[in-house]
DNA sequence: CTAGGGTTAG
């Protein structure tokens, strides 16, 4: 291709430097430079063609720029084109308007709207098209919509709505989809992207993908995995796009037997196991509590990228299977896939969760010296949080001083996790004090230094945080727990009575509390945030939302099926403890997804090894 | 010349 162009553009110039000088019509050259330009497909022929485009005087021609734009598909070309389709340069004469249609603008739009963070100058084209008088047709929307979304402007978008409106392009399906899609990115359009849903006409798997994958974005999991279904029912075919969107929201709900459903569905329907598709289940299995599967989809691909080595290795990382993680990370090394800032958090975080500190140090020491990528700030937390949780407190705030980075709140609140579970009290007291100073409106902060207060017995100062909170109109995020049973999920928040059945499992977690007793548990009632007398603390410490989970799962599964249950915030010490106790009395294997990790639980053993 | 998707410290 490349050498058949060189010919062809070198036989172009030869002729027409041999053509008499009367037969050489004006659009003779622009005529061949169209043609070539068609013939042309490769990227590489690039520089060569534009070698032409000047050497024919051509460098201004609208439709020849258009063409090379195109064709080439490059954003270089296009920028450069753009150039001189619209100089910004007042005294540089315009080409002849003549040539500027939808098809123009559409090209030039496109280019910006596909490349990161030129959604504005996308924008800034769709608007000069305006200004030209050039009616934009059914396939500028397409690009102009991605532009809105990339730029999150709910008040462009709404404008760009009305303009689809006006033009009636809003029954073109792949208008509309965009429409849902532009919608579910801009902050507060989810509402009307749920009306252009509602109300369209036709749709298709894409329309549905779009707002599935819409409410997975924000977090509105168990509202993706709901329209899923009623795509079903809608008889409409879900493609392995659809399949990533509703795979995520699961995951997102760690919903680990919907999630062996889908991959089941996939087979059933042949639905396409695209690279996107497995990576999606790898991250599904290994989020969801069963990374051994996770690793047995992982080893079957034939073909895997960094985002596939990357999930599995962080699946590893969250159930503590730190050594396992960070020999996968260099057998991917070997294999000569090149790490990506993402996959140094995986493995450093692998490191933290099993206490590898000299391994940590090696890897992040690595990731300039032989890879060439810079430490972000969530890297130098990684190695922070590795010191502190090994209980290196003085280690971990020496690295913090000599950090190139001015470390963020999610530093400091590592250290102060660590002062407390070591007992370094009086350091995590001053510390949560200068972190609510800079950062009054965030509740962990408040929690995190009302827990050392608990630990130091200081009750009446743990009171006066509480007032604190209460004074600025702050509440403590409710703990939850989910549950998935006979394919409902189950929620429960601290003293949740909203379940029709919340008597019988009150009367369990009673049951529990005192068989566990039996076995040998004491109660950790220091970390209960309310004020109130040693037996109400117990009292509320029955009433944790993971407790009511598991007791609610011990009531409606048989003897010896595994229980496994989803946190929303970090599984307090109690917790951990009385789960001991009940997968050892109760004899069954618990599995709690929490914030950060897993835990397994069995036979009064946690995978953890208490080290969270 | 047009649409929807995947990994990210605590």
């Amino acid at each position: 291709m490349k050498t058949n162009l060189s010919g062809a553009i070198t036989t172009t110039l030869t002729t027409l430097k041999h053509l008499p000088p009367h037969t050489t019509k004006p659009r003779v050259p622009e005529q061949t430079c169209l043609t070539l330009l068609q013939s042309s497909t490769t990227l590489s022929s690039l520089t060569q063609i534009h070698a032409l485009i000047l050497k024919l005087g051509l460098h201004n021609n609208p439709l020849v720029l258009t063409k090379f734009a195109s064709t080439s598909s490059n954003f270089n070309a296009i920028h450069y084109a753009s150039q001189f389709l619209f100089p910004s340069d007042q005294n540089t004469p315009l080409p002849n308007p003549i040539y500027y249609d939808a098809f123009l603008f559409n090209t030039v739009i496109r280019a910006y709207a596909q490349t990161v963070d030129s959604k504005s100058t996308a924008l800034h084209f769709y608007k000069t098209m305006l200004r030209y008088g050039v009616v934009p047709n059914k396939f500028t929307y397409p690009f102009v919509l991605k532009a809105c979304a990339g730029i999150a402007d709910l008040n462009l978008g709404q404008l760009v709505h009305g303009f689809v409106v006006k033009l009636g392009f809003e029954d073109c399906l792949h208008v509309q989809n965009t429409m849902v899609h532009m919608y579910c990115y801009c902050e507060g359009g989810d509402g009307y992207a749920r009306k252009v849903f509602d109300e369209s006409p036709k749709s298709d798997s894409i329309t549905w993908s779009a707002m599935i994958g819409g409410y997975a974005r924000l977090g509105r999991s168990a509202e993706a995995v709901g329209l899923f279904r009623e795509m079903q029912v809608a008889g409409v075919r879900p493609d392995e796009i659809t399949m990533v969107s509703v795979l995520s929201a699961c995951t997102d709900l760690g919903a680990l037997e919907l999630g062996k459903w889908l991959e089941s569905y996939v087979e059933r329907k042949e639905i396409t196991k695209s690279l996107e598709l497995c990576n999606a289940l790898i991250d599904m299995f290994a989020k969801c509590g069963d990374v051994d599967k996770a690793m047995k989809l992982f080893r079957r691909m034939s073909t895997r990228t960094i985002v596939s080595w990357t999930s599995v290795i962080d699946g590893l990382a969250m159930h503590g299977r730190g050594l396992e993680a960070v020999s996968l990370f260099d057998e991917m090394v070997e294999r000569g896939v090149t790490p990506d800032d993402v996959a140094f958090i995986g493995v450093l975080s692998a490191c933290s969760h099993s206490g590898l500190v000299d391994k940590g140090h090696y890897y992040f020491n690595s990731m300039q010296k032989s890879f060439g990528i810079v430490p972000k700030i969530e890297h130098h937390g990684c190695m922070v949080d590795l010191l502190s949780r090994a209980g290196l407190v003085r280690e971990a705030l020496e690295f913090v001083r000599k950090m190139p980075i001015e470390p963020n709140q999610i530093i400091w609140r590592s250290i102060i996790t660590a002062c407390h579970a070591r007992g370094e009290l009086k350091l995590g007291e001053s510390i949560s004090k200068e972190l609510i100073k800079s950062e009054p409106m965030h509740e962990s902060n408040y929690v995190l230094l009302s827990n050392i207060y608990a630990k130091l017995l200081r009750w009446e100062k743990k009171t006066k945080v509480r007032e604190m909170m209460d004074m600025k109109g702050m509440k403590k995020i409710p703990g939850s727990t989910m549950i998935e049973l006979n394919n409902e999920m189950y929620e429960f928040v601290a003293g949740d009575k909203s379940h029709n059945q919340y008597k019988e499992i009150y009367e369990m977690v009673e049951e529990m509390g005192k068989k566990i007793k039996r076995a040998g548990y004491v109660p950790t009632t220091s970390q209960v945030l309310l004020d109130i007398d040693e037996e109400d603390k117990e009292d509320a410490l029955h009433k944790h939302s993971e407790k009511l989970a598991i007791a609610f799962a011990l009531l409606k599964t048989k003897p010896g099926t595994p229980i496994r249950i989803v946190k929303n915030l970090r599984v307090c010490e109690d917790c951990h403890c009385a789960t001991k106790f009940i997968s050892k009395v109760y004899d069954r294997e618990i599995v709690v997804r929490d914030r950060n990790r897993f835990h397994h639980f069995k036979n009064g053993l946690c995978s953890c090894g208490d080290f969270w």
